[in-house]
DNA sequence: TGCCCGCGGGG
DNA sequence: GTGTACGCGGGCA
């Protein structure tokens, strides 16, 4: 018998005689260890008719061995009911007991809960809190000790030693016509540890740069780090997507395996098109996924580029280099170039380490509150985290989990149209002095003070209580909390006493926690709406935005009451000017007054000042309103929200005016100029003054070429490369123009080599990739869109004479 | 109009 | 491994 104390980091499963599941930990002492805990899964049949009935069919199922059958009484949809619990010696055999009993009509629940994510839950275990174990010790893995439990006990301790995370980064031959080009240097860096191998040499070659021999030692020594260094995580940037597919696309080519796990076992790569990579025995979080899902809305850019958010979050870059030209470099072994690379190599791994150790004390937190491990929290969308801190906390209260809807009901769900958020937008334009307040976490405490929600819907003891600002036969039970509502107010106040906590000693840990909590409580609004919501409500939804417009103009009113100028609202914030920076201590005075008179935990904040913003109609979609706007702050950082993220299918032309104009109109405050700029553009565009290269489309080819329904412009030039002989491969990058001429615009494209740009076609370019971002811009601004395009009449004919 | 298809993040 | 992204916009059919 032994005992120690770990912090497990990411769970597995294992079937031997019996199911174990495997939590991978790190013990007090520094080691890795596998802590291997028996399991048994289980599911729950409703009970409709004669219990012994049901008893009798499932105690004559052959096909798998049923361990135990036990009757409760449980809530569903906030009635009681009475199921069975039945549980199973395998977790293999799920699928198929799942498909006797569906055939046999019987109605299932919590079936697809998985084996390993149920455990957890079942057990109260959350990953990175220490774990007291009482086992004995087994067959190891080549990589790591191994211990089957007798008791597990939770500790007081959360994981804190970050030494042990190692960041890595591969940088490829540059090549857009191929997504399989070798790998030429992989950077590590972990804490008091840097390295990039690379197998051309390098000058100076300084300690951390190790030359390897060729593309297959430089993938051996890649495992051979991992597993002597043999780290709690990896990360990296993207490397879900791009890193270790890569890696893995090379191995294949030299016949090697990337066995990096624990056992030896190789990466698992996640099957269908979601790409997600797992290495047993050691955690791998994607940074990119991270910011992805956790951080999104928080941060002012819109890009995710490590470049962009490392300069946000760390207020440091990326190193500046034409990555492009590292072909070239590597080509003509030009070692002080190289060198340069490394350092750029080595540079993107050090910022996704620092970026890595700046999250993971939201992951630490999430993880706890979520329920499941870090792996999947860092890759599951806030939806899917606010359905499994519901499955989490569902049978604390004796709450059986709904069925996810069937693809049928989700559909119908399509068809219902919510009612969204107020929209206020009186003069779309150019302001100065603006001052933004947020309405902080306004749908929570609505469904929370009002109990939105299923299974408070029309109940039978509180009909003729319409508090709904809504039209219909609506009301919500004001007698009893549903467990959806109860589960928000449960998420606010635990979010208020960290930040009592917080008051006495600030740390890193609870302010992500108090940030989890919101994060989370914000997203409950989302996850109510979205159709395939295991606990989706049509009604509580559309009851939450119509209490939130009812909020909204309350204050909005009183703003315009003061005499302030709100010139734009949407959902939670509302934008107002002031005259002079003098100004901001009345608003400020104003917006505590309203928060004196707004119900219990609501609350309007604050959230900035700045010099001047542009704000575009958005009356077109059906689906309502969006926020579009460009603002820039004190500190001369442009805000930019809403205008179409300028994506690589577009030229850079166009990406280069739209970046030129909004600067141009908020740091220059010269909205003639911008104008100005861009009919000198459209000018320039006719006289023929630009070159090809600005006008290059980016598209890239997916699949076997034949096998497209939709013959798109980068289809048609792919195919047309096939049949000059080049081959196009699914993962090519294709790059065309577009020309003169009759057709389709597919016809009309060109491959750039074989284009001169009189040939381009103007009126395609401003038409369809410059004026759609630009168009609205300017109209705001009271300029007639119409003058650019009759300017360009103009100049065409200057460029014939 | 509906549907197919690529984008994002990486090099 | 009890499963398998997501929402949007452009262009074709």
């Amino acid at each position: 018998m032994v005992k120690f104390s770990f912090f497990p980091f990411d769970v597995d499963l294992d079937i031997e005689d019996k199911p174990y599941v495997l939590l991978f930990g790190r013990t007090r002492e520094g080691n890795k260890i596998c802590v291997k805990h028996e399991f048994y899964p289980y599911i729950w049949v409703v009970l409709n008719g004669e219990e012994g009935e049901v008893r009798n069919t499932l105690e004559n199922i052959d096909e798998v061995d049923i361990n135990n059958i036990e009757k409760h009484t449980k809530i569903l949809a906030g009635k009681e009911i009475d199921v069975l619990k039945v549980t199973l010696q395998t977790p293999n055999q799920m699928p198929t007991l799942r498909n006797i009993l569906e055939k046999k009509g019987i109605i299932l629940l919590e079936g697809d809960i998985l084996y390993t994510r149920r455990y957890l839950i079942d057990n109260d275990i959350s990953m990175f809190r220490e774990y007291i174990v009482e086992g004995e010790e087994t067959t190891p893995f080549p990589h790591c000790r191994c211990v089957i439990v007798d008791s597990i006990k939770k500790g007081d301790e959360i994981y804190s030693d970050f030494s042990n995370i190692l960041a890595f980064d591969i940088e490829s031959y540059p090549d857009m016509k191929s997504q399989d080009t070798p790998i030429l240097m992989i950077s590590f860096a972990s804490e008091n540890y840097k390295k990039v191998i690379t197998w051309r040499d390098v000058e100076p070659r300084e300690d951390y740069i190790e030359i390897v021999d060729g593309e297959l030692g430089l993938l051996e020594r890649f495992k051979e780090i991992i597993h002597e260094r043999n780290p709690d995580i990896i990360t990296g940037y993207f490397t879900d997507g791009y890193d270790f597919p890569q890696l893995q696309k090379r191995a294949q080519k030299y016949k090697i395996k990337l066995d990096i796990g624990v056992d030896n076992s190789r990466l698992s790569f996640g099957r269908g098109r979601r790409d997600e990579v797992n290495i047993k025995g050691t955690l791998h979080l994607d940074v990119f996924n991270l910011t992805k899902n956790m951080l999104r809305q928080s941060l002012k850019t819109d890009s995710l580029k490590l470049d962009d958010v490392a300069k946000e979050l760390l207020g440091e870059k990326k190193h500046e280099v034409n990555i492009m030209e590292l072909g070239s470099a590597w080509d003509d072994r030009d070692r002080k170039k190289l060198h340069k690379y490394c350092e750029y190599n080595l540079q993107d791994s050090l910022l996704t380490l620092n970026l890595c150790l700046k999250l993971l004390p939201s992951v630490i937190e999430m993880v706890d509150i979520v329920g499941l491990s870090p792996f999947d929290v860092s890759r599951l969308s806030l939806s899917q985290m606010v359905e499994w801190f519901l499955i989490k906390n569902a049978p604390k209260h004796n709450n059986l989990v709904p069925n996810k809807p069937t693809h049928d009901e989700v559909k119908e769900r399509y068809d219902k149209i919510l009612a969204g958020a107020f929209v206020f937008e009186p003069h779309p334009g150019l302001y100065h002095h603006i001052v933004l307040f947020d309405f902080k976490s306004i749908y929570p405490t609505i469904i929370a003070s009002h109990n939105l929600s299923g299974a408070s819907l029309r109940c039978k003891c509180c009909r003729d209580k319409h508090e709904v600002p809504l039209e219909g036969d609506l009301w919500f039970c004001q007698k009893k909390k549903a467990f959806l509502p109860e589960m928000i107010e449960d998420l606010i106040e635990r979010r208020t006493r960290v930040k009592e906590i917080m008051k006495e000693k600030k740390t890193p840990l609870l302010d992500a926690r108090q940030q989890g909590l919101k994060l989370l409580a914000n997203s409950f609004y989302g996850y109510l709406a979205f159709n395939p919501s295991r606990w989706y409500s049509f009604e509580a939804a559309n009851s939450t935005t119509a209490f939130g417009r009812y909020y909204i103009r309350l204050v909005i009113n009183k703003m315009t009451e003061e005499g302030f100028k709100v010139i734009y609202s949407d959902t939670d914030s509302i934008f107002t000017t002031v005259e002079d920076e003098k100004e901001m201590g009345r608003v400020k005075k104003i917006v505590d007054e309203i928060n004196s008179n707004l119900p219990g935990i609501m609350e309007l904040e604050f959230e900035g000042h700045y010099p001047s913003g542009i704000f575009i109609s958005t009356k077109e979609g059906k689906g309502g309103a969006k926020k579009r706007y460009a603002m820039i702050d004190d500190e001369d950082h442009i805000v930019i929200k809403g205008f179409e993220s300028v994506r690589r299918n577009t030229s850079k032309i166009a990406r280069e005016v739209q970046k030129k104009v909004i600067s141009i109109i908020l740091k220059e405050n010269n909205p003639d100029k911008a104008f100005d700029y861009v009919k000198k553009i459209i000018t320039d565009i006719h006289k023929n003054k630009l070159e090809v290269d600005d006008f290059i489309i980016k598209t890239r080819i997916t699949k076997e070429l034949g096998s497209y329904e939709s013959i798109g412009p980068h289809v048609e030039i792919a195919r047309r490369m096939e049949k000059s002989g080049i081959k196009v491969e699914a993962g090519s990058l294709i790059e065309y123009v577009i020309c003169l001429g009759k057709g389709k615009v597919r016809d009309r494209a060109k491959i750039p080599h074989d284009a001169d740009v009189s040939e381009i076609d103007s009126e395609y370019y401003i038409n369809n990739q410059i004026l759609p971002s630009l168009g609205k811009i300017f109209e705001v601004l009271g300029y007639n869109v119409d003058d650019l395009v009759n300017e360009q009449k103009q100049s065409k004919l200057e460029g014939f004479f």
